[in-house]
RNA sequence: GGUCCCGUGGUGAAGUCAGGAGUUCACGCCGGCCUGUCAAGCCGGAGGUCGCGGGUUCAAAUCCCGUCGGGACCGCCA
């Protein structure tokens, strides 16, 4: 495919980007603006949050929308343009009325901030533009909240009445980037593994699954509904018999069931199946795609993934999704209180115990109630103690009895 | 389907239990001053049928009933 425009070889389009793009490419760790540069455009020479110290002297343009104004009279005004990489400010000496959300071209010279002036909060705050020359692309009304962090605490049903709005902000610019880029390491990873990514039919009959189906009325057949697939399963069956060997798919999943928290109506899954294979076979293709996401995510290659045993899951840790991130190992005691008198431990045949170290992970009182409390198949009490300051204090509790964080 | 909680200028919160003039705080907005700010600063100003309807009362943001909207949890989520 040919470049529409200048032979720039900076300036290579988007498909011409993908089909010259290398696997170990796809290792890019950053989220932020490094491949900016090819987003000039006719309007624009760079992006807001790339220009760095190297850009000295150079005459740029940008485009963007107006966060915060600081004004010193008639001839001094400091504005921060702000797309999606990020912010620069822009010094401004005519008298323009620019007002926040207003949209900006911004032609000027980069140019080192005086001494003093330094902001090392922001990514560009060595330089800012100089000799600033202002095109009002379109002007705004002021928004019903603010276009930064503080939006955070602001109601999200207002959020979601002015979406246009909360999507500016970095915060949903880098989510948005994030899931792409998250995306795209996985379809790499599973391209790479010989995977064919196979799109199934949305428009399907009823199947007898477990969550209830969102359900569209069939104008041609009144009376009768297509049910939207709840999971893709109906499918795939179907292409591994026909030889397909190994298929994906990023699936939408739609499912009519009653909102909880962060429960959603549609969802993506990645769903999977492979012919002629063992277990560890299955467990390899999706490691590959788990540490592709994570890497896409974080920058870095996490270690690989640690099997264990089912049993040895429920036998360590009492879970069989542990969270290794902190010891929950289950400690053997039986031994311990072989002899004692306390009637509840006498009878048992098995005494774990499980060490906490509370406050050592966010959410880890929950979690803690949550792996205890769920996998209470044939236990037959809970004792829970602490040691400290408050030491010796401690209970012993036969189930079905709630459990309550100590 | 059930239980509980919340609706107050553009935004976020106090005020409600214990009724007494639309009161307060922060941000935002408008105007003025201001040539190095970056949560700019200083001065001034505008902006609200207290979700809606009914009731009690001399008097309702406040108490009662209903209703609408939102949230959390339970049920539910192969």
């Amino acid at each position: 495919m040919t470049s529409r425009r200048s032979p720039d070889p900076n300036s290579l389009n988007i498909f011409q980007e993908i089909s010259l793009r290398k696997p170990e490419l796809m290792t890019e760790p950053t989220l932020s603006t490094q491949a900016s540069s090819r987003q000039a455009t006719s309007m624009r020479t760079h992006l807001c949050g790339e220009l760095r110290e190297a850009d000295i002297g150079s005459t740029v343009s940008v485009c963007g929308w107006v966060g915060r104004r600081r004004e010193h009279g008639e001839h001094l005004a400091f504005v921060d343009l702000r797309d999606h990489s990020g912010i620069v400010q822009c010094v401004i000496n005519d008298d323009v009325d620019v007002r926040s959300e207003y949209v900006l071209k911004i032609t000027g010279t980069v140019r080192v901030r005086p001494e003093g002036t330094v902001n090392d909060n922001l990514p560009t705050g060595k330089v800012e533009i100089g000799d600033c020359e202002v095109e009002i692309l379109r002007t705004a009304t002021p928004p019903p909240f603010p276009i930064d962090a503080r939006a955070d605490d602001v109601d999200e049903n207002i959020r979601l009445k002015h979406r246009y709005l909360d999507l500016r902000r970095e915060r949903m610019q880098k989510n948005l980037r994030l899931r792409s880029k998250i995306n795209a390491a996985v379809r790499n990873a599973m391209d790479l593994q010989q995977f064919v990514e196979v799109e199934t039919p949305m428009l399907v009959p009823s199947t007898p699954e477990g969550a209830r189906e969102f359900l569209v009325p069939s104008r041609k057949e009144p009376g009768s509904f297509y049910a939207l697939p709840q999971s893709p399963q109906l499918f795939k069956q179907l292409l591994m018999v026909a030889g397909v060997d190994r298929y994906y798919q990023m699936a939408r999943c739609l499912r009519d069931e009653d909102l909880r928290a962060d429960r959603q109506y549609e969802f993506m899954q990645m769903d999977m199946e492979m012919s002629f294979v063992n277990q560890d076979d299955v467990l390899d293709a999706v490691s590959e795609a788990v540490l592709a996401a994570a890497e896409a995510a974080t920058g870095e290659r996490p270690a690989p993934i640690e099997r264990i045993t089912w049993h040895d899951a429920m036998n360590r840790f009492g879970s069989d999704k542990p969270d290794l991130r902190f010891a929950m190992e289950l400690q053997e005691l039986t031994p311990v209180f072989a002899n004692t008198e306390f009637k509840a431990f006498a009878g048992a045949l098995h005494l774990h115990l499980l060490a906490l170290q509370v406050g050592r992970v966010q959410g880890g009182r929950g979690r803690r109630q949550g792996q205890v409390g769920r996998r209470r198949r044939g236990w037959r009490g809970l004792g829970r103690g602490r040691r400290g300051r408050r030491r010796g204090q401690g209970q012993v509790r036969p189930h079905p009895q709630p459990l309550r964080p100590p």
